[in-house]
DNA sequence: TTCCCCAACTGGTATTGACCAGTTGGCGTC
DNA sequence: GACGCCAACTGGTCAATACCAGTTGGGGAA
């Protein structure tokens, strides 16, 4: 099964011919791998050798592994298809928010937890948020939840002078969110969504109960009243169950 | 420096305090982190603990080993922002694809490698472009350089009957690209953008040239003529240079 | 002075061996 | 028959060791 002569290391040889198992198919989604020892014995190779390979087929999100119970074929998730272009005026009169929306056409159940601080404006928030470094912004940090699970993180930033003595301060912002009451406020609000992916940092992937091998989406919106930002929000998702939606005819 | 009894594995109290200086800017990205008999002799464990330590980190993307030269802080490389609404029709009658205007925009050269073949639908791709499993399709595979940099992949697949004999079966499909041919062709387009992120295939890492712990965006486009899809183009572009541009409004 | 080669670094691969820690199912007991 | 325990699986951690394979810089030869 390896070929010592080929050049390709062992672990490689063993990796590319597992993958290869799993791209057609031979090993389904969830089938159970067979077990290291097992694979030991198979390609004639030790043991550190084999969990060399699994290793990089994990960290690819190829295969997961539990502890005490076997390795097994990743599943894909049904994925949570996120209609971007909902963040319209028609939707917010509506009374609700993007995340709440989506729960709708989602059929799960939503729930957020808010908290509140107040921070000095620092780094790339700053800087779309056009402030002098030093100006205190009001930081609205999110964790959604579909059915009880953490899905999505987001961060709203908005400067400081926009929401002292408002609703923005509270945890409730009411009926629509926080995009709701800033109309009210008289801004005719834009949108732009810078959309990215990275591997998470170790506190996001304990939050959102990631494994390893899975990373994350990333999406940082800018809204914007006459040419002038006025809040950012940045977003973390599971590139496992998310996929954007984004409507771009643009004529 | 480690806790044998804490009950936290040593490779992980290793790779946490590593993390930690470059998350603290002790070791900033492009420095040069100790050897791995170094870190040996610093943390007091064995080398394959240390390994296993900066394994995880460069599946996480935040350290890079070069071969006979040492272990570094990865540098993220300049993001390319591509705004997505440039899809319209006044770019495409201005003469150019949307990779050649993302180009113009961003003062690099562009290059791009067609190869074109014929297949029947099958998959994803035939259930978006809503076609009998087995109607033949045009695909036009392509790799997109910047100043000779491969960074993004593209496959687009369009219904054979709307490709026949027309110019969009050679390589050179002329000024605009496809859309503009679809469009003088009568069809008035509309287009829907599908983006997620994952670990790149093997295939896909050696093509786009991508260092471990770096993942993919991936863009599925889909554009329309009176509600029936005429083209898939499924775009894979490393996380690591690649941020999507949004408007988003919607109103 | 210039050039080349090689020693001494760097990380990469692979083995053997030992023990820890979850999970599961079957056997024995009540 | 129901329950509980434990043996026999599973993967997880760590060590000591050996040698291979790129990279680099300095010393010696031309």
């Amino acid at each position: 099964m390896i070929d010592k002569e080929s050049g390709v290391p062992a672990y490689r040889q063993v990796a590319d011919t597992l993958r290869d198992r799993v791209a057609t198919g031979q090993y389904p989604p969830g089938h159970q791998v067979p077990s290291e020892r097992d694979l030991v014995d198979e390609f004639g190779v030790s043991r550190p050798t084999i969990r060399q390979a699994i290793e990089l087929l994990r960290s690819d999100g190829v295969l997961v592994a539990e502890h005490g119970r076997g390795i097994f074929v990743r599943q894909r998730p049904t994925v949570r298809r996120l209609a971007r272009n909902r963040l319209s005026r028609a939707a917010r009169d509506a009374g609700r928010g993007a995340f709440l929306a989506d729960a709708d056409e989602g059929g799960w159940t939503p729930s957020v937890s808010v908290r509140i601080r107040f921070e000095p404006a620092a780094g790339r928030v700053a800087e779309l948020l056009q402030l002098a470094p030093g100006a205190e912004v009001t930081i609205r940090d999110r964790i959604m939840r579909a059915d009880g699970e953490p899905v999505q993180l987001a961060v709203s930033h908005l400067p400081r002078e926009l929401t002292q003595g408002t609703v923005l301060e509270d945890v409730d912002t009411g009926d629509g969110g926080t995009y709701a009451r800033l109309e009210e406020a008289g801004h005719r609000l834009r949108f732009e969504e810078l959309v990215g992916a990275r591997m998470p940092t170790s506190e996001e992937r304990t939050q959102l109960g990631l494994t390893r091998g899975t990373p994350v989406l990333t999406v940082t919106r800018v809204a914007t009243s006459s040419g002038r930002p006025v809040e950012v929000t940045e977003m973390v998702m599971s590139a496992d169950l998310y996929e954007l939606l984004y409507d771009v005819s643009g004529d």
